[in-house]
DNA sequence: AAAAATATTTAAGTAAGCTTAAAAAAATAT
DNA sequence: ATATTTTTTTAAGCTTACTTAAATATTTTT
């Protein structure tokens, strides 16, 4: 499959995980950054080759296969940030970068070499969950966002949502990274930020940031 | 650059290192499985680009910035082929075939990033020079295929150029692995034949062979 | 429920990278 | 030197993945 066919099922996919779902092919071209036009078209080719339904004006709606195809590039996707990451200490924004590209030109021989040489690990350095060569994915997130937690508690860091270098870069100066832990010392409900402290630092982060950061509670 | 830009010139470039060079248009499109037609076509395109200079009926010449374009293709995929063969133990046919893939889609910040990782290697495992990150390429060879040695005398293996998977299924099963020692036990000159010891092996190779598998003399 | 705003689809067109078939030039053989 | 063969180029056409503009359907507002 294309490299554009193939970037069509993930976003369709990605925005299925999201809170507001709309696959509709406007909303998918908005984040493909490509015109309403150009989706209905895909849209048409990518029903033909069974990869999704598509009726007129309707949410477009993955068939199994497409979804198989999504969850095979978002695979390749999450092993290369983990490889990348581990192997050359690259930033959560790099390896992002890097695995724009390399995720379709990746054979499943060796996405299959990277992921045992790796241990199979079942989540990237985002916290992102990678799915096996069968396409089973980790769904069950019983994480919360920043934004949801309460104070004087204890979290570990189990995601972080962006696709941002701002956002990374902030985090990596602060410590915000996968497995670390926070204590959330306020909750500014009114204002929608929160406080907290990480490594002996007291950090105090708006809505933008929190909604994306999501955490374990240690009990 | 496209895939198929960086193909071309690639093509081109290999061309000129061969010892029959010909860079028409009808040869160049041998090699990479496309029509005449649409070599010329690409041959006019690449001319308006500024990569190569274009004559009617001429031999295709690359200026210095295609060079470097092919060059620094090349580097990604003998950088690939080190990484692969050295992180997953992959065979030589299987590096080759995942990196004439990945050459095209890593930055030439992941592409140093692998070198430094490897020590910045002067070849790959088949013993092809890998240009640095200047594109300057260490072009100066000295070895001598293996149908050019004499009876009685000792060399290491220093180059394997080929793409065949048949040839490198047999050069693993055998020893003959960049770096090794042959011993050139006796050469049918008439019949074109070779034979050599390895690994206390006595092996007879034809000049298919011979003539793709390159050494120097151990004095 | 109708009007206004928004989203989707259709239509027409473009560029890249190919194809085949025919025409033209160059290379080779006699 | 000419005829034959081979190679290169031109011409016309196809597919993929886009574009913009106009038409049509849906959704939202009042």
């Amino acid at each position: 499959m294309s490299v554009a066919i193939e970037n069509f099922v993930k976003a369709i996919y990605k925005n299925n995980s999201n809170d507001v779902k709309n696959t509709k092919p406007g909303n998918i071209a908005k984040l493909l950054g490509i015109s309403n036009a150009a989706a209905t078209d895909m849209a048409k080719n990518l029903a033909n080759k069974n990869l999704l339904n598509y009726e007129k004006y309707k949410a477009l709606e993955l068939t199994k296969a497409g979804e198989k195809l999504a969850l095979n590039v978002i695979r390749k996707h999450r092993l290369w940030e983990a490889f990348l990451h581990k192997t050359f200490d690259m930033s959560l924004h790099e390896i992002h970068r890097e695995a724009e590209f390399l995720e379709h030109e990746t054979s499943n021989f060796l996405a299959n070499k990277i992921s045992t040489y790796l241990g199979n690990p079942k989540f990237d350095p985002h916290g992102d969950p990678i799915p096996n060569a069968n396409g089973e994915i980790t769904t069950i997130d019983t994480s919360i966002s920043l934004s949801n937690t309460k104070e004087g508690k204890n979290y570990t860091i189990s995601r972080l949502m962006s696709d941002d270098k701002e956002f990374f870069d902030f985090c990596g100066l602060n410590g915000l990274k996968y497995g670390n832990t926070v204590l959330v010392t306020k909750q500014f409900s009114k204002n929608k930020m929160t406080q907290i402290s990480i490594n002996n630092n007291t950090i105090l982060l708006n809505e933008d940031f929190t909604n994306i950061i999501y955490v374990n509670e240690i009990k």
